[in-house]
DNA sequence: TTGTAAGCGTTATCAT
DNA sequence: ATGATAACGCTTACAA
């Protein structure tokens, strides 16, 4: 029997008689045959794969996407790349390179720049951007962060907080740069000057805890501090224990993802919630949607957070109400 | 000028004249020409990639093996292919199928059983083991849970606790039940008998929660809870707190992995640390190494845990010091 | 319904 | 040093 048959066999069942059906099972079983992903994926001209790409993988917050991701991926029998660029020299090339074993690929936050993300347009490769800003006719999945981060920054004007810090690289990170960029309008809407300029501040416990104890340190140190993340507010935790003081009476502190831990911290932590695996999964679904529909008008969705009030920030709060 | 010299200009530049190679990358350059990972794959039999497979992903654990997972492997050139269980019913179809997307597969925890693992070596899958026991003979690479399980509860009979709980499901987790069987030793070292039987709790935050809030509704309440991780360790610690039980006079919380939450929970969490990056890291050395010398017979590699006191055990503990 | 054969885009072996 | 050409393992017209 032919190589065709087998192949027929594979692809629908119907297109063969059952008795040539049943001798080809018979065989495949005997052989334990498997037909090769390469030869068919080569053949057929798609990969059955999408790539996804981020910054860095630290933290509960990137699992989260990729859980998502990887969730609405396999559901549709699509295999997952993944890769870190951690600021590599190398990266732009990695990127490239990941682009095509994949059928399309998704671009986290500050990976790669713009060009590249050009570049891929031209070889055809369908490109979804998450928390990243808009670049050539890419689709788009973010988080709402502005105007939260404006809610955020009033709540704490509420508190009648003087001199309010924000934790945070806006130039290092597009997340961040929106955070801050919320934190602003709250000074403008109260007709406020900031107290000073943005913190640059990298995104995990230590970068915060290091700017927080220098920040702590000074003559004039804030009474609010407004972090990137929960895990900077973590290490702001720790920097205040370090000094003595105490939160939120002598420093208000907020974060931002809600991870697990955020309300267990001493005290709870007053965070902004993201739908951190819904990213992933729309990520997932305007991609596979872009790959299979051809479609060619980029689609932007924007994806509601939540200001979670617990009581680092100064209010009180019932740990029991959780 | 022929298909074959640019295969060879792109593979070694060094087996074609200058002037020839030149007008290689002229045209490349020009028609913006990329050779295709699939036809090259297909004629040299090799991915230049690897999979590896989790039961879940949610979590800081998981998203820090697969840091170390990923950075190695990049550094070899190597492209990742991640896949979650979830305990799903087409798993083993699933990890079959990505077994032959890639040149070799890593299998984490309690994703598929021996019979998988076995059938992946008939098709000549090299495979490593992570944080599960061997099968067949595949490479593996754990951490060393059992005696440090010991040491922890030891510890806590130090500490004069009498009624010591452990939550979390040896039979549901390979890495739960080694911790388990570490507790076991302890008591037998101590000449006790076990309070109860292992609680099966599921290694989230919420299941902690909620085998916790029934435990300690019980007229004869635990003393002290030895928890199977981190996160169910915070769920019960929010159950205690939402029966106003403080911790630890009136009950001690013990973890395991030390994610960087732990010491900023209140109080400070005494946990194991697991050189997270490390059991990946090594996986993918592990895999890469069966790859490239074709080694046939299995190496097993047993990574160092380490106690971390902090004062959830009932120690008093200067958060300062860290 | 099934077989034949021409791709798919490389690498590798021969010749030249 | 370079060009032909046969794999690699599939899919898919087209023929039978």
């Amino acid at each position: 029997m032919s190589i065709a048959t087998v192949s027929r066999v594979h692809r629908d069942a119907k297109l063969v008689a059952p008795a040539t059906r049943e001798r080809v099972h018979r065989a495949v079983a005997e052989l334990d045959y498997r037909p090769s992903r390469l030869g068919r994926s080569l053949a057929h001209g798609q990969h059955d794969a999408t790539g996804i790409v981020f910054p860095d993988l630290s933290g509960p917050y990137y699992s989260a996407v990729i859980l998502g991701y990887e969730e609405a991926s396999s559901a549709e029998d699509q295999s997952v790349l993944i890769l870190a660029t951690h600021r590599r020299a190398a990266s732009t090339r990695q990127v490239l390179d990941l682009a095509d074993r994949v059928d399309g690929i998704v671009l986290f936050g500050r990976t790669v720049d713009d060009e590249v993300v050009e570049a891929l347009e031209r070889r055809r490769v369908p490109v979804v951007l998450l928390a990243r800003p808009i670049a050539g006719s890419a689709d788009s999945v973010r988080a709402e962060s502005r105007s939260t981060a404006t809610a955020l920054t009033t709540h704490l004007f509420e508190h009648d907080y003087q001199r309010v810090a924000f934790l945070g690289d806006p130039h290092g990170s597009p997340d961040a740069a929106e955070r801050w960029d919320g934190f602003l309008d709250a000074h403008r809407a109260d007709r406020r000057r900031p107290w000073r300029s943005a913190i640059p501040c990298g995104f995990r416990e230590e970068d915060g805890r290091g700017a927080a104890s220098e920040l702590l340190a000074e003559a004039n140190r804030p009474d609010a501090i407004v972090c990137a993340n929960d895990e900077i507010a973590m290490g702001v935790l720790a920097a205040a224990r370090a000094r003595d003081l105490a939160v939120p009476d002598d420093l208000a502190v907020t974060g931002w993802d809600d991870i697990p831990a955020a309300r267990h911290l001493a005290p709870p932590l007053t965070t902004v919630r993201q739908p951190m695996l819904d990213l992933g999964r729309r990520a997932a679904e305007l991609l596979r949607d872009r790959i299979t529909t051809h479609r060619t008008e980029p689609q932007h969705e924007l994806l509601p957070t939540e200001l979670v009030v617990r009581s680092s920030c100064g209010c009180s709060h019932d740990t029991k109400e959780e």
